[in-house]
DNA sequence: CGAACAATTGAATCAGGTCAATAGTAGTGG
DNA sequence: CCACTACTATTGACCTGATTCAATTGTTCG
């Protein structure tokens, strides 16, 4: 997520005038450069499958840019998208459940470094900063899933509406002027699979918060947050998704509130 | 897990004889016994809560024996029961998210380890086993918590009811003649707000499973499921967690069906 | 025994799902 | 550049599964 906000760096440093001082969280660990070196480099389009690999051969993938999904569908059952995987996050063939269809797709075209987990197992033992790096994206993305299973378990569609919205905007989104800009680079029906919706709920939600004029669309699946601080208040892990994923530029909120 | 079963092994036997085969999942790495020796032992009593820990104090958790409740309640939301976790599983502070009310709760009695993260990350540096215990722990825990937002996000509430008791059937449970056996060591109250659902919900649903016969009580917390085959085929998370858990000593099921 | 609490169960309500009709949006080929 | 198709999104009307509320029963423990 660095990446995208770092293009913004004179654009922040207005809105950071304008607003106060920006409540950075803290900068995540960088993903270790000697990593790429040994990874294949692929290159997602948007509704690329991206294969998690058999059961026995343990295989690693890092994000670098771009979006994936973690598609589940158990047997008899709906879909679900357990996670949204963002630049920065790393993935394993066994954080899939087995005995149940599971797939990474790109929502966003980007580009994902793969390689054998057993490689990054190695690398791990014999540098700290690598080690640091593997169990800080472990850690980050239980604390994420966690934050979903509340969000599943115990928020209402609009908070969970909300919820996504508000991690997009820290996650992709760019502080312009008129407000958080980022693309929703994921149809309605993916979302609603996400968020534990049907597609049909969800577009009327869209338009509840259009109406309330808590965003509004600049294009197909761009989107164009004006007040951001009423956003994050429909949202109850708000606080706790600016606190692991940082605020958005330019914008100085409490994340302990 | 591993460790209530075996004390059945005698009975294990008899109802392998009967049914055939048992088919065992993978055995799970066990925990290392070099870590125990720079534990802080905690014995832990129904209902006790253990602090995670502040944020800046990376803390481990281990679990030998008996269950935790990973308790989170995001704010302006109600309680949330992120995770179960059972013997084996290890959970650190940060995987519980920041500005949330974050504890863990123990449903049963039992013993748990207590290190600073960091003394693990020393000793997996030096120890492959360690480092293996680590990786395979917190991918088996991730594999559950997507199973779990699979479950909140797409199941319906008899689904989910079924898959609770599978679950513990699976992780606690011993082989009788009479079924399945297991302790549910947590209130209606718990295990809704682990399920999403909410109390009356939850115990109208286990009215009518009792009343289909898929299980009976045996005192107050003690469940026998007579059908393990009937109560699986109600759950769409039945087989991952077969996959990801071990089958039941006794039954001969195919998880990968 | 009786108080405090946990669980069950019925009746009424409602949030969200389902279904269906409509409108918008690429993309394609003449 | 304009039809034409295939798809995605929106919106209304209706329905249902789960929640809420309340009354009752069961359990634990001083």
């Amino acid at each position: 997520m660095a990446l995208s906000l770092k293009i913004e760096d004179t654009v922040q440093a207005g809105r950071r005038a304008m607003y106060g001082v920006a409540k950075q969280g803290p900068a995540p660990v960088e993903v270790p450069a000697a990593l790429g070196s040994h990874a294949t480099v692929l290159r997602t389009r948007r509704g690329q499958a991206l294969a998690l690999g058999p059961q026995g051969d343990e295989t690693a993938f890092i994000v670098r840019s771009g979006v994936l999904m973690l598609d589940v569908t158990l047997p008899d059952s709906a879909r679900q998208v357990a996670a949204l995987i963002f630049p920065g996050d790393l993935i394993r063939t066994s954080f899939a459940p087995p005995c149940a269809k599971a797939t990474l797709v790109a929502a966003a075209a980007g580009e994902v470094w793969r390689m054998r987990f057993s490689a990054v197992e190695t690398f791990a033992a014999s540098d700290p900063d690598i080690m640091r790096y593997l169990n800080e994206a472990v850690a980050r993305r239980i604390a994420h899933q966690t934050i979903h299973a509340a969000m599943l378990g115990r928020l209402d569609s609009e908070q969970r509406v909300a919820t996504l919205l508000v991690e997009f905007a820290l996650r992709t989104g760019r502080c312009l002027p008129q407000g958080v800009v980022f693309d929703l680079p994921a149809s309605r029906k993916d979302i609603a699979d996400f968020l534990g919706l049907n597609p049909d709920t969800l577009s009327r939600i869209m338009s509840r918060f259009r109406g309330a004029s808590l965003f509004s669309h600049a294009g197909r699946n761009k989107i164009v947050v004006r007040d951001f601080v009423a956003l994050a208040a429909r949202s109850p892990a708000a606080s706790s998704l600016m606190a692991l994923d940082g605020a958005p530029p330019g914008l100085s909120i409490d994340a302990s509130a």
